[in-house]
DNA sequence: ATGCAGGTGGAAATCCTTTTCCTTTCCTTC
DNA sequence: GAAGGAAAGGAAAAGGATTTCCACCTGCAT
């Protein structure tokens, strides 16, 4: 009599053999009427009847059954170095985002830098039938795993699952990545502005392509300025950006450093505090990437910002894309990154004797 | 005559067929040889037989076809309310690192603090079959969502899958939280212990259990102490922190302010720096939760340590745990917190006329 | 010799959807 | 009026594991 209904809807949910006896229609056209692809021959009225009796039911398709039989998961990873790092976090939150906009579950995968742990990531993700993979950070690049990664990325691809990549690559996977080199030198160019001559520059390790891309926009505007480049290479952790900080310090006659990431300058401003020394009054710092909460730290980092929310939005995009077919898109997409001042950098004053 | 494998290898995994028809044995016998498990009466020598035949082909059971089987997929899922929230990056991160030790994925689910944007993440865990999902922030308090979020959570139960909160939630599920209240003492008794008499407490939004369990700690302290309480609400971001210090600072009685939350505090600090107050010289400030990073802000931060990595990690011991089967373990499970004494709280300097 | 228990392992059902293949119907066109 | 073709929709297979039910065999007690 009362509306109320039965006790059992929430214990068994609608399938699809229930809409098509609902329906009073085969199991084959409920499917194709409830395709959303719409691209089956199916008569108007029927499918409308199919549609009404799928609401009625509430009926939702089980994606495990879906995903056994299309060989895919409505769902993508994204791959790490670490989630805690603002700058992961940031492009990860800008994906998941995006993921669940186009009804896509994320997973993420946070390899702590370790090659074997990210090897079992993508290997678990091939397994899982995932539909697609973003290397955000890592893939892989040690000669040793390149190998087995190629492996799966190949099954990947055998099971029409896609790979994309939000780092400089080598353009083995399609990719959207920072304008790496083209900050390094806005970073430079605004450190050599302000007067300075000896700008150094703290770089991450030399086997991740992101840092030889910044160091070589940092060593494209030494060059046009005239200086020569000093580079010292770090590990992108924090303690050794104060590490090579404190190297570069023995070197007396340094004003400017240009850092390859934030996280690297954190560790830097933080040894020059150590040492007493005053920015930007002594020597002036300037990183890279933009990373929330640099607001708090003091003086206020002067950085180039790489829109890292959008990053990971663009990556789910790519993936989409490249899910539907491949596209005649470029295989490489560059963000602009843009300068911004705060008060880690000024201008050069004189001094006798070196800074 | 050479040990290439030959090329199709990578093309067409193995199935269970195939390793049953190498060992020679039917397809039953071969899952029962392969459960991991191990209760299914089966030879010994046939186990190893079937294993042996599973090693060579390099057989993977196919998660999807398992997971329609059992109802279940071997993942997770973690709600927080925002990823990038240094926070919830740390728990993530403990919780991520857990599963998959466990051959479990995680997958993130960020609400951005709305809550028909998790409502929307649920329903598509909800419908993924997860094993189980970890409420680590978020979980719909709001009267207004709270119905539909039963339903769901019914649903999830419903399907064999579990629930686990990592906050406290009025024990409707089994949860693993940090112990706030003892927290909230120790933060506001250490203020006490350096003179200050004046101790104000920036608390977040009062709907939140967290908030009202860190007042109470709060309350305790002072109540002990034979002060009066001083609290005024803020909002949890650290753009509140700054405001709620700023309305503080009118009374000029106040020596000692304990913030709910580091993030808060970071707003406060950033407020006090505005208005040239020194920290700790004029005014004491302790947080909360000890996220990483505090070691770059300046003067470093005194806080209550959470273990977020180990509560996330818990989160998912708790949740594997509750899908064996319900344990007689206490439903809530409270992790130790501890003052972590930096820099930014200090003796208080009585002066005349306040402050 | 008969009966029973327990260890083994096979056949088939099950989970739920998508897709292939096929039949039926109806309309067009020569 | 026969042939051809498109539209509509049904039956069944496929996807790959787990699980239920059952049969068989061995060994032991009656």
């Amino acid at each position: 009599m009362s509306k109320v209904e039965p006790k059992t809807r929430h214990l068994r949910m609608a399938v699809l053999s229930d809409v098509a006896r609902q329906a009073e229609v085969s199991l084959t056209t409920a499917s194709r009427a409830l395709d959303p692809d719409n691209d089956h021959p199916v008569n108007a009225r029927t499918r409308a009847r199919v549609q009404a009796a799928a609401e009625r039911l509430s009926y939702r398709p089980n994606p495990m059954a879906r995903a056994l039989r299309t060989r895919r998961l409505p769902t993508i990873a994204i791959v790490v170095h670490d989630v805690s790092d603002p700058y992961f976090a940031e492009v990860v939150k800008g994906a998941t985002r995006a993921a669940s906009a186009k009804g896509f579950l994320t997973v993420v995968c946070s390899s702590d830098r370790d090659p074997a742990t990210e090897l079992r990531y993508v290997e678990m993700l091939c397994l899982s039938r995932v539909s697609g993979v973003i290397f955000a950070g890592g893939g892989l690049e040690e000669p040793h795993y390149r190998h087995a990664m190629t492996g799966y990325a190949r099954s990947i691809a055998g099971y029409g699952g896609a790979i994309v990549a939000l780092q400089p690559r080598a353009e083995r996977w399609p990719s959207e990545v920072p304008d790496n080199r083209t900050g390094a030198r806005l970073a430079t160019d605004h450190l050599v502005a302000l007067g300075h001559v000896r700008v150094a520059m703290i770089s991450g390790p030399a086997t991740l392509r992101t840092s030889r891309e910044r160091e070589l926009g940092y060593a494209d505007a030494m060059h046009t300025a005239g200086f020569t480049p000093n580079i010292v290479a770090a590990d992108f952790t924090t303690a050794g950006g104060a590490q090579a900080m404190a190297c570069l310090l023995s070197d007396r006659s340094v004003t400017a450093v240009f850092v390859a990431t934030d996280r690297m300058a954190l560790g830097a401003l933080a040894e020059l505090r150590r040492q007493g020394i005053r920015v930007p009054d002594d020597i002036s710092v300037v990183g890279f990437d933009d990373i929330p909460g640099l607001e708090f730290i003091h003086p206020n980092l002067t950085t180039v910002r790489v829109p890292l929310q959008d990053l990971g939005a663009a990556g789910v995009a790519r993936l989409l894309q490249e899910l539907d077919g491949p596209s005649d898109d470029p295989r490489v997409r560059l963000h602009p990154v843009e300068l911004v001042r705060r008060e880690s950098t000024g201008l050069r004053i004189a001094a006798v004797g070196g800074r």
